[in-house]
DNA sequence: TTGAAAGCGCTAACAT
DNA sequence: ATGTTAGCGCTTTCAA
């Protein structure tokens, strides 16, 4: 029996060749797999790995919980164990008791709360844990493992590529509640605004909160800030969506509203869904690097660590590139001053 | 131990009041959770169901994955074990494997091969296995659970509301490789053409694969089949699309090709994706009641069912209605026979 | 180099 | 009504 353990954990050295072929036949004749369970059992790991997502039906964590089911299964023959936050901390926590009841070691949180410290206790129980889109806080020294796209480089580059088709007077679209991720965004968006001179006139728009139904309402909540940009006689002319989902329902809302993308409002947004070339105009965006980024956070999830290796590493990636499709053109000009407008309830965020 | 064992499961009627209160209490106290890895070492069960989805980054599968995954953990405290197959046989069967060595006794399985014969080996071998999309073959007696929209009634619907508005030539664009749930779809949109005398011109596009990048290539065919379309002179004027990616696809391809549509080309596609309401024109669309039915399916797979009984259920659930947005208009005036057309190769599929 | 035995945390049969 | 025990399938000492 321990023969048979040595082999199947490759210690093959501690037998003579002949035993290894006998049991490694045997192996193969019985098709003998090790039972999950208890090996769990006894060892208290599992090859299963956990996913917290905002919500599966988003389509950014979909593709990203697609690039990470696919790795972890090739690379490491680890299967996904997925569940849906929808942001909220109860869930969360219920679902890293769970993960953890399950053995699960290896969990892997899509942009999750902006607290984080809750993760400390987990990791201290034995889990590694990885977080998506978000940097260590300052000051604080966690053993989480971050990987992130460059949000404050994705926002700039989105924002450069309105300042140079011409826009003076730009906007950040964002939901409300802030995360790192949406707050480094912000930043970027005003960096590059300032370093044209153009902060004085850009504005952030702050929608309403993502509700427990998830992330299928920030489409909504861009719906819902379009009209109040169509109700603005000297509106922004340049947008930049915090995401492509809020880019979609910005357009849909602008046209509802009477206004052309993109020669009554620009817009850019950050992801680089294959929906976004789907849209009509078709959307100019920022393309994340969606599946090195997934591979990254497999490997920090599950890669066996050195014993006292400090865990805790960052990794930034950055934006692969602009893809510019039809939802940028140069702001229209104005007639006078306010002749795009049309006589409306004051209605800016 | 033996009396915790029976608290744990309910047996309270075994000891008296006070020892239930002391246990209950013992439990509180020490926040004691079973551990499922023994639990499954013991009885072979565990909360655990596995979900198979031909991709998780095709917006379809995102949403009744959210459902699926709500609704299992609020219901019956299940997490979910999720995989992608991409559609192939051996991706499939490795997942099952997989799942049966973790203990996994409740599978669905969304939108899978044609074929599901594989599917009678493993409930043989103790698994409850829920397919979506999909009805028994004729004259098969599985014990595999269906749970489907009615595909057929779906694309009479969307097919339904082309002939109201007067098309003539009519066209269902799909994907080839023929499942089931296509093939009833194929159905019903010739049903509705021959109804109104319309079998003559009306046709199906067959447009390319799916290939291992699975469900998000999807558009990419509407693209194409969009160009096909374009090219053809006496092209269809309605179309019906095998679901809401592939009419999204087709839109943004019409448009490219110089189409408008809805003036030139009507569209109507089936699912009722959110996205839908986002396009440009906004798409109309056959909704589907995803909720309702990854209820069923997570019931069907997971409640307990009485020992003898016979287990093959199929559930049909009807598509709840038909969207109507702004992708469908009378079809264009003809000045003469062949006036839109522009002299094309003949490319049709 | 191999075998024997303990034990991971439970459940269920059995003994008390 | 409660306690005792075997055993689910492994890994890992320890002994041979």
């Amino acid at each position: 029996m321990s023969t048979v353990s040595n082999v199947l954990n490759g210690r093959s050295g501690r037998m003579r060749k002949e035993t290894l072929a006998r049991v490694e036949n045997a192996i193969a004749q019985l098709k003998f797999h090790p039972n999950p369970a208890a090996l769990r059992l006894k060892t208290g790991r599992t090859s299963l790995i956990g996913l917290l997502v905002p919500s599966l039906a988003n389509p950014m964590f979909g593709a990203i919980a697609r690039e990470i089911e696919t790795f972890a299964q090739e690379r490491y023959g680890h299967r996904v164990l997925i569940g849906s936050t929808y942001r909220d901390k109860e869930k969360e926590a219920t679902f890293f008791e769970d993960l953890l009841a399950h053995g699960v070691r290896h969990v892997i949180v899509i942009s999750s709360l902006a607290d984080e410290r809750h993760f400390d206790t987990m990791i201290e129980r034995g889990m590694t844990v990885v977080s998506y889109d978000r940097l260590a806080a300052k000051g604080r020294t966690s053993k989480v493992v971050h990987v992130t796209p460059d949000n404050f480089e994705a926002a700039r580059l989105a924002t450069e590529h309105l300042i140079e088709y011409g826009h003076k007077r730009l906007a950040f679209a964002t939901v409300a509640g802030m995360t790192l991720s949406r707050s480094a965004k912000i930043q970027g968006f005003q960096a590059a605004a300032s370093h044209s001179g153009l902060q004085k006139t850009a504005i952030v728009l702050n929608g309403g909160l993502l509700d427990e139904y998830g992330d299928s309402v920030m489409s909504e909540i861009g719906r819902t800030l379009a009209f109040q940009l169509a109700a603005d006689p000297s509106r922004s002319t340049g947008v930049v969506a915090v995401n492509d989902l809020m880019a979609l329902g910005l357009m849909a809302g602008l046209r509802e509203a009477g206004l052309r993308v993109p020669q009554d409002v620009s817009i850019v947004g950050i992801d680089g869904l294959f929906l976004a070339a789907l849209s009509n105009p078709a959307l100019s965006t920022v393309q994340l690097p969606v599946a090195d980024m997934a591979r990254a956070m497999v490997d920090c999830a599950i890669a066996p660590k050195a014993e006292g290796e400090v865990h805790a590493c960052e990794q930034v990636f950055m934006p692969t590139l602009l893809v510019r499709r039809e939802s940028v053109a140069p702001p229209p000009v104005p007639a006078t001053e306010s002749a795009t407008g049309r006589g409306a309830r004051n209605a800016r965020a």
